[in-house]
DNA sequence: CTATTTCCTAGTAAGTCAATAGTAAAAGTA
DNA sequence: TACTTTTACTATTGACTTACTAGGAAATAG
């Protein structure tokens, strides 16, 4: 008998058609979760390796999907792999040196875009002039949080100051329109 | 022989298949011009009627895909518009009091999403415990900057202090890998 | 050799995006 | 009233993306 995998929130009220202009793919939540656990192995032994199967149940992830995300995140140099019985995967640099930057352009490419070019390639006639400004900002934004976060710093819940206080504005944990 | 019109950019190279963690939607980018025609209506006299045709001229967008997106911008009050000979659209609300926050979430909805779902909802078992507070920091800088730009702000060339901080940081007009 | 585990290619169903087409409804003009 | 202009709305389209699944090749340990 064969269970079928039920990715988590699959039943839950998805969000109305739009994803809005921030949308974190499956492939970079299953990606980070996957790393973590991985940073969960290193912290006792850097070389010991998880094997596929072992990330996708501790994770509740398909594991198919997943060995494709993992194959990205070797390509990249994020994670190492070894083939065969006793084989699996680990991290392949320090926790500390991975940010969710790293992470994010493996698995889906650059972080910011707008109508599929970069920020920076956009031009603007006449009244709109300098809406690009506008569009840079928003991408050095995201870059400043997530170039400021390692995995390690998730993995111990240690987040950087300016992020914690991003946490703490009043309302970060609301949504805004009911 | 028909000619196939090219939407403005289309020619240039167009980043490779994925689209990153931000995407700024055609919607959202046409939107944003759209009301930067209609700001600077507005400065002469408020209530000055502008045409869809004229707007997509002076912006360079299809004419049809740009009435769809001024429709949605007066479902959201952000935008009044008249029917009919002499008819146009205006700005219904003072441009310093419309966030470009408010644009995006009218065109493309809630700014942040994880695999479709709010951040707030997502839920992370074991090793990825604290994932979430990573992707609510996320919107809460998206949200700042977004909220924190008027209309006015665009307009003028004159953001906030913070956002042009974030625009004087080394590096924030080049991509990051060649 | 056999069992295990990653590597790789291909495929697919559903959905989204960026438009276009065509018609109805409102408003002004003659 | 008739006519023109302009927005409002619905439906449709083709290309593409997303989130997977299937099946086999290649490597590794015993």
């Amino acid at each position: 008998m064969s269970r079928v995998v039920q990715p988590v929130n699959a039943v839950n009220e998805r969000m109305t058609g739009n994803n809005g202009a921030v949308h974190i793919s499956a492939k970079a939540d299953y990606g980070m979760r996957a790393l973590l656990e991985l940073v969960a192995a290193y912290r006792i032994d850097p070389l010991q390796l998880i094997k596929g199967e072992a990330i996708a149940t501790a994770q509740q992830v398909p594991v198919k999907f997943l060995e494709g995300i993992l194959r990205q995140l070797r390509q990249s140099g994020i994670v190492a792999s070894q083939r065969g019985a006793e084989g699996g995967y680990r991290l392949d640099r320090d926790p500390s040196d991975v940010t969710i930057a790293d992470v994010v352009r493996a698995l889906d490419g650059p972080l910011a875009a707008v109508r599929g070019n970069r920020p920076e390639d956009v031009e603007y006639p006449g009244a709109s002039e300098h809406l690009r400004e506008v569009w840079i900002a928003v991408r050095a934004a995201m870059r400043h949080v997530l170039e400021g976060i390692s995995l390690e710093d998730v993995a111990l819940n240690k987040l950087p100051s300016d992020v914690t206080e991003l946490l703490a504005e009043p309302g970060a944990w609301q949504r805004r329109k009911p």
